[in-house]
DNA sequence: AACTCTTTTTAATATTTTAAAATAATTTAA
DNA sequence: TTAAATTATTTTAAAATATTAAAAAGAGTT
């Protein structure tokens, strides 16, 4: 019993036995995005006849793929049994990679967390060294954790550099020009590998798991160190052309002086961005402002994290300070993506949504006072409800999407 | 005959009648996306046999809503029967309206232009006898044309107002605050109506018959005497939550104190688009400018009309240094947009787009300048191929995709 | 004119649907 | 409380429908 022979949509069969494997696929898509259902159910819905269904129903229940969860009670009458997907039937693996550490976690494929492990340190280097140790980490925790390893399906890993995820190339990090890193690292894991970009897979998870409910036009701010946007229209995660989307960070919109990490002047994270905020902060010590917290002079990042928990932990007020002029600023830019998109949500995500209101609320007067009023009465304004999480939930979600696709979709 | 009963899906039939309807419609679909087919193709691709596939051809060749092209050659063997939808089995009608004119055509269901009507004299007003005209006009059309009002299936009308597409509500213009507008113009027209933003209808006009090949993700600029955008993301047509996305002329992204049309300081607009062309020009001229464009003072649109004619007719200094340095401007800001969508393709459309390369190379260079690398390598910027008839070309693909939306998504 | 390739038709086979009967549980009424 | 009526699922077998495979037909090629 493996999920492949279920997704297996090669034309070598039989008009008869295609329209079969369709039906049984169709089953499986219904269990998975409808939830459970009775055989009646599934007959109104797919379409054939009771007695066909309930062949179909009982061939996946020998083969594992459905359970019966037993009878339910209705209005009366004979009671239908309920079926589901088994649960333990597949795995989705997902993986985010920072510069420093790395976290992973299981997914069943009923979007059930088995197993997540946040912040192994590892050092994310351009070396052969540094893949294999980044394999071996990987392999480590598929050993430790309580699930076989034939049944995971797939694998998703999340990079934030740039990365074409149709193709499979990464161009920041473990870059190879003949090889798509996909190919190298699926021959390690022995399982298919597909890359995703961070914000992007954020996004996804925060729509299949996090502060979604029905929304379908969603927009995803993944406001951290950079800043990057993930967009999901009419319910399906948007990509454009390449897989580069969502690079509002990297926008020219001031006519300041100030250099970009991607080497532009002007850049939106220039003056709206985690590192921008320690230029931002020591510009204001300088200055003979006044601050509790106490930057380590080592590491960039640390310096980012104490600012962020400088405003929400200590509420100090030259930190408070910089991070509502910095969301106010954030949402007045915001108010352009809001006049394009008309979005029903607005999710912030990212080390900025740990501020709660010291962020959403400066984010939430500038979109009122800047975007049209019709286009701002559309919109919900939440804060990321995965935290941290929302990479690794995300890209178990993606993979699981990629894999189910040709299922989900017929 | 009638397309009505081919796109009802009410479940008042037995499964077996729901899935030979579902058949015929397979095959419309197939005949309307994929072209003529012969039935070998048709039982290929919609996973039927030859004999099921051969009767439902036939039963939809003698109810005509398709026709046999007679015999085409292949690589030897016997020479199959091609066949094609029947062009005069369904009409789709398209209206834009303007504040002083408005367009009407009329396209059969192959998208083939029957039918058209540019710059109608009609005054738009907020009175129950304008829109009495303006119904009128539509329904002089209908009768004028060659075409019997019966085989018409409905009616796409443009705003560039605001409007509320799935309300069916209008609030700039004809507002009414009980009924949808749809279901009174509908009234008067005994057709069924829907409502489109003018920029939308556009973008899809392009989409379907202009300068768009296989390009799935796709900006339409529409650079009017206002400037929004219509957005295709994986070629579908995007609508945000209530239908107002693309308002990118309304976003405030200048320091200036130019009050904008809209009543917001700052606006796209209040910089870049026909009605600020026009203010930059008189200051010019105030400013000791010479310029062999004289303006006419009554009326504020073909003001703008002779600016843009004066630059590409005339050339003109000071009306090509206008609009050069307007595109440049508006290829900066369209940067931010490259960098969101990553799009296959960026299409100019508009009264600018009359301008050519004087409009299209200042956009390409700032856009080049500004955008990232690996965005702008992805996409190609075209100029609009339909002209002034995209709106009516498009609100007549618009209402046909309403229309045969069940037909086509299933 | 025979051969090859492909579509179309035909008839046998297989599958699915339909409708009726059986089963199972709840609701109503005596 | 108990039994009948009602509601709804499940099973069964007959009927309807679609598929398969073989044969026929058509059209070009050797």
């Amino acid at each position: 019993m493996s999920l492949k022979d279920l997704l297996d949509n090669s034309k070598d069969k039989s008009l008869s036995e295609q329209k079969w494997h369709l039906l049984r696929q169709s089953i499986i898509k219904r269990l998975l995005s409808g939830g459970n259902s009775t055989i009646a159910e599934l007959s109104a819905e797919l379409q054939s006849s009771v007695p066909t269904v309930t062949k179909a129903v009982n061939e996946l229940l020998t083969e594992g793929y459905v359970v019966d969860l037993g009878k339910i009670t209705n209005s009366g009458g004979r009671r239908p049994s309920l079926f589901s997907i088994n649960p333990t039937c597949a795995y989705f693996l997902g993986v985010e990679v920072g510069l420093t550490s790395m976290s992973i976690g299981l997914q069943n494929i009923k979007n059930e967390l088995v197993s997540i492990e946040l912040g192994t340190s590892f050092a994310l280097e351009n070396t052969q060294e540094s893949l294999l140790k980044f394999c071996n980490l990987i392999n480590s925790f598929i050993e430790d954790s309580s699930v076989e390893k034939r049944m995971i399906v797939g694998v998703c890993i999340n990079f934030s550099g740039r990365i074409n995820s149709m193709e499979g190339f990464s161009y920041n990090y473990f870059f190879s020009e003949n090889r798509p890193l996909t190919e190298i690292i699926s021959e390690q894991l022995n399982l298919p590998v597909h890359l995703e970009n961070d914000t992007r897979a954020m996004a996804f998870g925060e729509y299949c798991e996090g502060v979604v409910d029905d929304e379908q036009n969603i927009i995803f701010v993944n406001y951290s160190w950079g800043v990057a946007i993930g967009m999901i229209t009419d319910g399906k995660l948007y990509y454009g052309k390449s897989g580069y989307s969502g690079e509002f960070g990297h926008s020219t919109i001031f006519n300041n002086e100030i250099m970009c990490q991607c080497g532009k002047l002007g850049c939106l994270e220039t003056e709206i961005s985690g590192w921008s905020l320690i230029n931002q902060f020591k510009e204001a010590i300088k200055d003979g402002k006044q601050s509790k917290v106490v930057l380590d002079e080592n590491s960039p990042v640390l310096q980012h994290h104490a600012i962020i928990s400088g405003a929400v932990n200590l509420e100090d007020t030259l930190c408070v300070d910089l991070v509502t002029q910095q969301s106010e600023k954030m949402g007045r830019y915001l108010s352009i993506l809001l006049n394009i998109f008309n979005p029903d949500l607005l999710v912030i995500g990212g080390d900025f949504a740990q501020l709660g209101d010291y962020a959403l609320l400066p984010i939430q007067s500038a979109l009122k006072k800047y975007s049209l009023g019709l286009v701002n009465r559309d919109m919900k304004l939440k804060k990321s409800a995965l935290g941290r999480r929302a990479g690794v939930i995300g890209a178990c979600c993606v993979i699981k999407e990629k894999l189910l696709f040709p299922l989900i979709n017929n």
